[in-house]
DNA sequence: TTCCTGATTGACAGCGCTGCCATTTTGCCC
DNA sequence: GGGCAAAATGGCAGCGCTGTCAATCAGGAA
């Protein structure tokens, strides 16, 4: 029976020292005696103490907590929710090792007063930290009302640096260039794009990454071959539809992300046109679907654990009194080829 | 400038009261005038008074958090993270509406030292309650460690009533019997069964409704038609594929959940059996992937937002005092055709 | 040796709230 | 009107930690 959890101030009678000497230890700061540093380690670790959270935020006036805001996928359509689950997964990461919680925040950028909420769970939470995931990342709603609140944030995949604040991004242009080279490399020259929603910045980087592809292989860019999305299922669905009547029809979909990409092959699958061997699609984010739908997509493996774990650990970073500076990270990301592509048909 | 937060203190001395008597509105306690309860919560509104949850947590000791623990998805293959998502919807909905945050905690059972993370995070976070969601919520390594937490806890889907806890589930059996005469009902009578994981309490009852719905329907059952897989779409793909070899050939597939219907269906796709003019399939659960393939999925919509939410609830209420009778809430779930059945084949 | 500087440590007052217990008020009966 | 139990309220000591600032100590310059 353990009696009663061990406080700070058994840890410092142990130890023979001031409790606020094991303050110091626990929280790593400067101007400890190594010798004096070991003791209290061993205190700690023969007692088995944890500092109490709530106490150490009600005196440092902040939470030893990250929140997650992503657009809240309940909102509206039925989407796919593995874009969510990996950045928390990321992001979880970075937190369980530092002593972090994370809070998740969904939120619907739709409604009047996500403002509000937001402020209402700052005020709350006390977090010290906000990273705000794509498609919200860009949207002024949603920037404004964060900013708001004096938190500092990490945006991710905002798709453009603005050079003032720490952000983390995937490489969107590049890759985007590389999947359309692929596809040419498969003999592929009608290659149709699926533009995203003009509201995110990185899925529209995309979209220019697709030309730069097309010039680097020679291939002359068309409009007729662009149709744009919501980056939802069924938008893809629709795009590729009307990309598919098109004379002569397009022997490759590149679409901006992966629902869309998964809307595609919906549409193929209902007009009956076989994939990869009459028209090859290929998508961008390796969400899960990516790989349970028949035939598995053709993708770019967006490193969003990794994204949202650097952005987690900038945050606690910075809490910590390490002030990160003003930059873009890139992690770039990696082409996934699967069963969806495949040389053009003859 | 909100030039500070306002405290207890504030609202004290703007309601003419002492803080205690605020403290005592804000938790709601009984034995408050109805004059002077409102002439309290005027002042917080006026102040836009927002109790500091750390000093709650420290002064009461325990949180106003939920925690919910799942199995992760990223310790093994690649899953579908839809169901993990509804949960959290729910639970997040309950947690919201409370004033509680809810901390997500994915664990990997197979991992030797669960419980002791699971207990560092109790002596962390010092939730209020935990809610394990299935399969978890039937293995006896995460059980038991939650059980010596001391924690109040409730168990989701744990597919058999103790009698002894509260916990919240859905009618497997039941919805499964129905879902079985509905593929009856449209002429099919080799009705093969991929059943889950043996560890997954409450997809097993699915067998058992299965065996009802033939039963009620007047079919006989046979051994054959089953096949035994753990639930991931892998596994589905496999079952589904030694099914469709049978001769003759079942004409339906209705599997313990939509993870292996998905499987199958890919397995269909493969085969080139065309789903549902030659085969009908359905599964369970309605997880978004069911929405997302093709053809869609006909499926068991389980009411996951509503089990998570009710369990969290239950948790919240207790923790102020309501201890809730042991029982086990059912949730009945709603079948939702969809595109993958249809018609036996002549 | 003495003094000075910077490194190291300690003392102590809260942080904002709740638990416990004392006190006051109210409602009701005789 | 007095007496009493119950209802309503207040007082206050912490909860376990960190911030601030003062005290002490070590090491070298003078």
């Amino acid at each position: 029976m353990a009696s009663r959890r061990p406080t700070i101030e058994d840890v410092a009678s142990l130890a023979g020292v001031s409790i606020k000497t094991v303050s110091r230890v626990v929280n790593r700061e400067p101007n400890v005696r190594e010798s004096t540093q070991e003791k209290v380690d061993r205190a700690i670790e023969q007692l088995g103490y944890k500092p109490n959270p709530s106490a150490q935020n009600l005196a440092s006036h902040r939470a030893r907590l990250i929140v997650l805001i992503y657009d809240d996928p309940s909102a509206y359509s039925a989407p796919s929710s593995g874009y969510i689950v990996h950045l928390q997964e990321g992001a979880l990461k970075a937190c369980r090792e530092r002593g972090f919680e994370l809070l998740i925040f969904p939120c619907n950028y739709r409604d009047a007063n996500v403002g509000d909420e937001i402020q209402e769970l700052m005020d709350r939470a006390r977090p010290s930290g906000i990273i705000l995931a794509a498609p919200l990342s860009n949207m002024p709603v949603i920037v404004d009302a964060v900013r708001a609140t004096d938190v500092p944030c990490v945006r991710l995949s905002t798709g453009s640096e603005n050079g003032k604040e720490y952000g983390v991004a995937t490489n969107d242009r590049e890759f985007s260039a590389e999947m359309t080279r692929y596809l040419a490399s498969l003999g592929h020259e009608r290659i149709a794009f699926i533009k995203g929603d003009k509201n995110a910045k990185a899925v529209c980087n995309r979209f220019d990454g697709y030309r730069d592809g097309l010039q680097q292989s020679g291939i002359e860019y068309s409009d007729e071959l662009v149709a744009e999305g919501d980056n939802s299922i069924g938008a893809g669905e629709q795009c590729a539809e009307q990309l598919l009547r098109l004379e002569p029809r397009p022997t490759a979909i590149f679409s901006a992300n992966d629902d869309m990409a998964a809307g595609a092959v919906r549409a193929a699958n209902r007009m009956g046109i076989s994939i990869p061997h009459d028209l090859s699609i290929a998508g961008c984010d390796d969400i899960s679907l990516a790989q349970q739908i028949f035939p598995s997509l053709t993708t770019i493996r967006q490193p969003l654990r990794s994204m949202a774990e650097a952005a987690a650990k900038a945050l606690i970073d910075r809490s910590r009194g390490q002030p990160p500076e003003p930059q873009l990270d890139v992690i770039p990301a990696k082409i996934k080829v699967r069963e969806s592509t495949g040389p053009v048909p003859k």
